[in-house]
DNA sequence: CTGAAAGCGCTTACAG
DNA sequence: CTGAAAGCGCTTACAG
């Protein structure tokens, strides 16, 4: 678009310079791009004179060079970048779950987030776009069975808390079974027999999981769950009291004495409609969650919670998928993170 | 790598085939690869004729064909990715930013996240890494002065929520100081004369906007806001609350009849806090807070909050950003949209 | 309306 | 150790 002629401006002015290409620096370095390439990308050792590597060095610095990401990326059939797809980006749960993975993509993937709204999926013709950024790898969040159907990624891909799901895919799931067993053995020690259970209203697998290892433990153990005790409602603390506001009459009147929910955010929701209503916790109710979020800790009472490894999840999803990016085998396709209970107040009456 | 003479599978296998090219197009369809390009990026109006254009759809159709993102943005200059840059992902608030975001791009741009860990910024070489990949444009939410200066992003940059900071740049920002201003004068109307303010921790530049503004406008309104009862949290529920544990003693000694938050988030943990002290809200105390979280509505009692558009304020900022990206000019560089006050029962005494 | 060809910036065998 | 050259997949003047 300039004439070429125009006089070249080497680094005089700071903002929006031409922008520097490894055949300048090549240039500037009075060596070839190859060279040039093989020192930006770290790959010099044993083939770069340490003369030459010294200049290519001094040159980059001066001119300001940074690879190419999308040059690089057509050359070598694949970028760099690793594409987490997740359904739901408003949830401290998740915000965790990134830091894991972060962690361990550290400085050689270039992390991006596709999200949509809450509890959505990328179209099948969003995705193949996504895919035609030719990501190094994919991470996917909590999918359901039509998103992996459609989805046919060429290359590696890792599933995060994915229970029963996409079986064929390497996967890092939590024993969110583990934990819903422990919470309803620690609920019976408690010596409740007739308990609530308020569940997530949208069909993500981890959900369906939960609650059917807490019934099936709470059965086992001489507790009713009566089918007018079992509600969903949307992952928000209002539409969670909302329903307990609702149905806690009636739930008294049937003897319910804890409520066990599907995520943390359910429970304040309880807690707080509880508080409203003067019950005592946890001695006229218990109440106790999943997730074991940091306000879980300080809420009022603390909060019983099945803790889930939030951190590690995004951590060894992200480690599985860089070995599958490397072209390793994995040991295990599908790992099962450990989870635990955390009694606190809102359920210990001893 | 695969040896050549390989014979060609056209679509037989429905898993990972051979990465559909243009040339594997135009030879289907029996045009170059320029037709191909035309048609598949619907530039075809009175430049290729209805049969080749019927051929090359039904081509593309048959093989599954999608634009190479990597390809079209070398061949291009500039990528059709938009870039979220954010430093607070876990914050319902930023959730229906992203909404506006997506709705304003549409299909025409592919959204991308780039975030770190709470509060942080990406560090210049991060930023330099995703500039790389020669994003269509950029959007940078909440920003500090360090990151903007560093940046100096070769393309289109929209910054929301960034009141005071980056004036050179186009951005989108909330009236928060109006807001603060109605909310104080609310509360004076409410008959308040001791204020408390529990203020974000984090230096963003939009909290320090409402608390000036608040301060301002109380002591023109006769409001003392004691120094004692100025403090400042993590923006948590858990931490506000603990704050107003260990301060509520003294304020009440010191005649402090409402507590105004900087987030709602703060003014829940207040909520909670007062609840546990039996205090009766709006009476023995008035709580208000800022951006109204879906949850203020549900809350109990529900709580006075300064509406903030999230929506608006990243579907403004998307859509100035496409007018940028698409070479018009903006007709205002620097947009402010409306806030207003919504009063509920935390803080109703009438 | 159409296609051959150049070029985007890089990486990587390959020959020396 | 080094560089010339091919090639990644696409888009876009350009000539016809």
């Amino acid at each position: 678009m300039e004439s070429a002629d125009a006089p070249a401006t080497p680094h005089a002015r700071a903002v929006a310079p031409r922008r520097v290409t490894a055949a300048m620096v090549a240039e500037h370095a009075g060596v070839s791009t190859a060279t040039v390439s093989l020192v930006a990308n770290g790959k010099s050792a044993g083939r770069v004179s340490a003369a030459n590597e010294e200049r290519v060095r001094a040159a980059i610095r001066e001119l300001g060079y940074v690879v190419d990401g999308i040059g690089s990326s057509l050359s070598r059939g694949v970028s760099s970048t690793v594409i987490l797809v997740a359904p739901d980006i408003s949830n401290p749960f998740f915000a965790r779950v990134i830091a894991g993975v972060r962690a361990a993509l550290g400085n050689d993937y270039q992390l991006l987030l596709s999200v949509t709204d809450a509890g959505q999926f990328p179209s099948a013709a969003e995705t193949r776009r996504l895919l035609s950024l030719r990501p190094a790898g994919l991470l996917v969040d909590a999918p359901d069975e039509t998103f992996l159907e459609e989805l046919s990624a060429p290359g590696p891909v890792v599933l995060l808390d994915a229970p029963g799901v996409g079986d064929r895919l390497p996967a890092v799931n939590m024993d969110v079974e583990g934990g819903a067993r422990d919470l309803a053995a620690h609920l019976a020690a408690q010596g409740h027999r007739r308990i609530a259970y308020v569940d997530g209203i949208t069909g993500t697998a981890t959900f369906a999981l939960r609650r059917e290892a807490f019934l099936d433990e709470a059965a086992a153990r001489g507790i009713e769950v009566p089918p007018a005790a079992r509600v969903a409602t949307t992952i928000d603390v209002g539409a969670a009291a909302a329903e307990f506001a609702a149905s806690w009459a009636a739930w008294r009147r049937d003897g319910i004495t804890a409520v066990a929910c599907a995520t943390d955010t359910h429970a304040y929701g309880i807690l707080q409609e509880a508080r409203v209503k003067g019950l005592s916790i946890p001695c006229e109710l218990a109440v106790a969650g999943f997730d074991d979020l940091p306000y879980s800790q300080t809420s009022n009472p603390a909060l019983t919670s099945v803790r889930l490894p939030a951190d590690d999840l995004g951590r060894r999803a992200a480690e599985q998928l860089r070995r599958l990016i490397e072209g390793q085998a994995l040991e295990e396709a599908r790992l099962t993170l450990q989870t635990s209970l955390v009694v606190r107040a809102s359920t210990r009456r001893r």
